[in-house]
Formats: C-alpha cells, structure tokens, sequence
DNA sequence: GCGGAAAATATCGTATACAAAAATAACATG
DNA sequence: CATGTTATTTTTGTATACGATATTTTCCGC
C-alpha cells in the first residue's frame, strides 16, 4: 500500500484502463475518482498529470480528462517501436558486455528454461523480464536502458497475455539462445536482428490474440 | 502569455536549467519557486511533477525535488538513442512516403538554404526542424515520430548551439541532401544510414563545442 | 415553435489552511 | 565527552475554499 495517495489513484486508474475496466474515450472526472478513491481533488489531478504524461490520457483544456487507451494500430506502432529500442540494446551489448554480465544473462535464461519445465508462466513472465533487464544493463547506455524498460512497462499488460499463447514460451526461449550466442560471439548485427525478431514475433502474436479474440 | 500558472514555471525552470542558471543538484524548494514566480505552491508542485516526468528533476522521497541536468555522458547517450530514432524514421520514410510528402521535403530543404544564403541561423533552426519534421511525419508511425520529436526537444537547447559551430550548417545542408535522394530512391538502409551519421556528427560537434567551452 | 441571449450551473485552476512525517537541534544522562 | 532521546522546525502531502471560465438551461422575443 503506497503511502501516497497520488500514486494509489495513478496506478488504480492505470490498471483500470489496462483491464478494460476504463474504455477509450471515458472522461476521467476528477469529482467522482475522488470519490471512488476517497480523496480529495488534489492528488487526483496530480495522478491526471501523471497519466497525461505517460500518454495514457489526454486533456483537452477546459473540457477535461480523457482515457486514451492506444488503438490496434499504436499498439502496433509500438511494437515497431520497441523491437528497434530492443535491437539497439542487444547490438551494443554484443559490444559492450563484460564477462560477469555475460554469465548472469545466460544464468537467468537458465531460470526461464526452469519456469518452463515447471509449467509456471507466472514465473516465466518475470525471469524473462530478468533476461532482457540483463541486456539493458549490459549496452552501457543507460539512458537507452531506461527508455527501453519504459517502452516495456507500457506493453507489459499485453505482454502478459501473449506468454499464454500456446507455445510461445519455448519458442521465445529459443529466440533467447540465439541472443544470448550472438552477444557472446560479439555479433552486433546478427544480436541486432535476431532480438527485432523476437519483438516483432511477439507484436505478431499480438496479432492473432486480438484476431482470435475478435472472433469470440 | 500561459493561461496556466503551473505552465509558466515549468516553462521557466526548464528554461533555467537550460542555461545553466539552475544547476546540477540543486533544491527546488517549493516555497521559493512560489515566491519566485508569484504563484501559490499547488502550481508549483504541477510543475515540479512535470519535470520529474520529463526527467530534468529527481524526487526524493519526504526530501525534495532536485535539478538533474544531464551530464556530458547522458547527453552523449541521448544523441546515440537520438541517431537510431532519426534513422528508424529515416528508413521507415523511405519506404512510405507519399509523393506530396516527398515534394514537401525538397521544398523545407530548399528553404534551409535559403537560410544560409542569408546567413540565418535562427530562421535555418526553425527550418531545418521542418525538414525533419516532414521525415516524421513521413514514416507512418505516429508513436515513433512522437517520441523522436520528444528527445529532440529535450536535445534542443544544446543543439542550437552546434549550428553555430563554424561549417556547420553548410554541411548539414549536405547530409540532407543524402538524405532526401536516399529516401526518394526508396533505399532505406541508405536512408537510415546517412541519417544515423547525420545525428552522430552533430553528437561529436557537441563533443567539441564541450571541449572548447571547458578550455576557455 | 424556434433562435438567441442571459442566467444558472458545473467544472477547472489556484490559493490557502491543515496534518503528518522527517530532519535537525537541543538536551539530558551515562 | 559521547550517545540516545526528545522537542522544534522544516517540508511534504492532502483537504477545502474560492474565483474564473465554459457549458447548459431557461426564458423571452419573433
């Protein structure tokens, strides 16, 4: 429980919107979330700002606060997005990593093998975010690392998802052996593609989840 | 004049950190920044979140906020992020752009040498953002132009500076020659490779400017 | 009955007041 | 003299109150 109420009604609205809860479009009256959040309007319109910030609502002056859930196609755009961000941080990587964070990389692929001998998505989902987090600290550019990891949190409710589609766990440890043997080899340009791939398969994976979802 | 309070400080601070009146680690105090710009501190605190969310401050929990002006290693690792996005949207142009974007494009670079006949820096500035504006706007991604046109913004302030560099703007005007005949041949790999080292080379500018200004 | 103007109402932005938490200072005790 | 405890003070976070502006409603003239 975070000791500021700000946050609590940032994160709650967030989650709102990333479950469905809040739909595009919805006007994010300041009265009632104080309300429904029991506190007043102050911290409410400092968590408006933050949402505005992150890009997950927009504020017509005057007129108010309004959920803006990305569209199909910014979620795509996204993707496009962070398949780059992801292929930057694994070429440098290849360049850049030392022999310490070399060995924790492959040891936390070890982990996700694990997860997924033991069945446990769960676990699955948050050792892989420790992989990757392996490379962004390895590309020594820290600014790239956080923009990265930013692109990330904003997929990540989406992401979640996509790790239920059958398969995808051994085939995206798969993906991860091949990184993981282009960065130890110093291949920037093969760490490069191979990890846009790993991202642009989940973006289309994505795909067949909304296709499919679309159909029910 | 802002309609907004807490715009005005944002704006100001931002601009105070800018140029250097407010530096690395040093407090924004809340109540100064309200005596300071006339305001009470709710507009304030608006503003500090903002920056926070921005990333030109930090907030201590329970200790305040502080300036945190890039270092020269952070700027550095700003344009290298910089020189992908620019190249991503370069490559993605190449591939997309339409005919009356196209035409557009000749005629904002057209208008940057008409600057430098005129020996202009500011009106080439305000030009040449067009220019890669029209490369924004043209590589059918809106999220990336997005976010390259927010690290260019926070790149700005510094970047003007680098059109001072003597030659500069001459050779800019080169490079955006390449750049336009890559991107209307429809060579992407061209059109991301020449705008990489568009951006680099101004990244080592900057380099030299530091190293000028540290000297003197 | 319809269009427009004016009043009423809602809502946003800002100011101020208050409460809670932490840092600093002062003090007492060993 | 040092250390631990307590009090003071500073500062943060939240609530509420007020003024300004936009929107809606109502009412009057046509």
């Amino acid at each position: 429980m975070s000791s500021r109420a700000a946050t609590r009604v940032f994160q709650g609205v967030e989650e709102q919107i990333a479950t469905g809860q809040l739909k595009d479009g919805e006007k994010l009256d300041e009265a009632s979330l104080a309300k429904r959040f029991q506190v007043s309007r102050t911290p409410v319109r400092e968590a408006l700002l933050q949402l505005v910030g992150s890009g997950l609502a927009t504020q017509i002056p005057k007129r108010g606060c309004f959920v803006k859930a990305p569209s199909f196609r910014e979620m795509i755009e996204m993707f496009e997005v962070m398949s780059e961000l992801e292929g930057m941080c694994a070429r440098l990587a290849a360049r850049r990593i030392s022999d310490e964070q070399l060995i924790a990389l492959e040891q936390s692929n070890r982990e996700c093998e694990n997860a997924i001998k033991a069945n446990d998505s769960d676990l699955y989902y948050h050792k892989n975010v420790e992989f990757h987090e392996c490379i962004y600290s390895a590309c020594g550019n820290r600014f790239l690392a956080e923009e990265t990891r930013s692109l990330r949190r904003r997929l990540q409710s989406f992401r979640r998802l996509q790790l239920r589609v059958r398969g995808r766990m051994t085939q995206s440890l798969v993906e991860h052996s091949e990184i993981i043997e282009a960065i130890r080899s110093g291949d920037a340009n093969q760490a490069d593609r191979v990890s846009r791939e790993h991202v642009m398969i989940q973006g289309e994976r994505f795909n067949d989840l909304i296709a499919h979802m679309e159909q029910s």
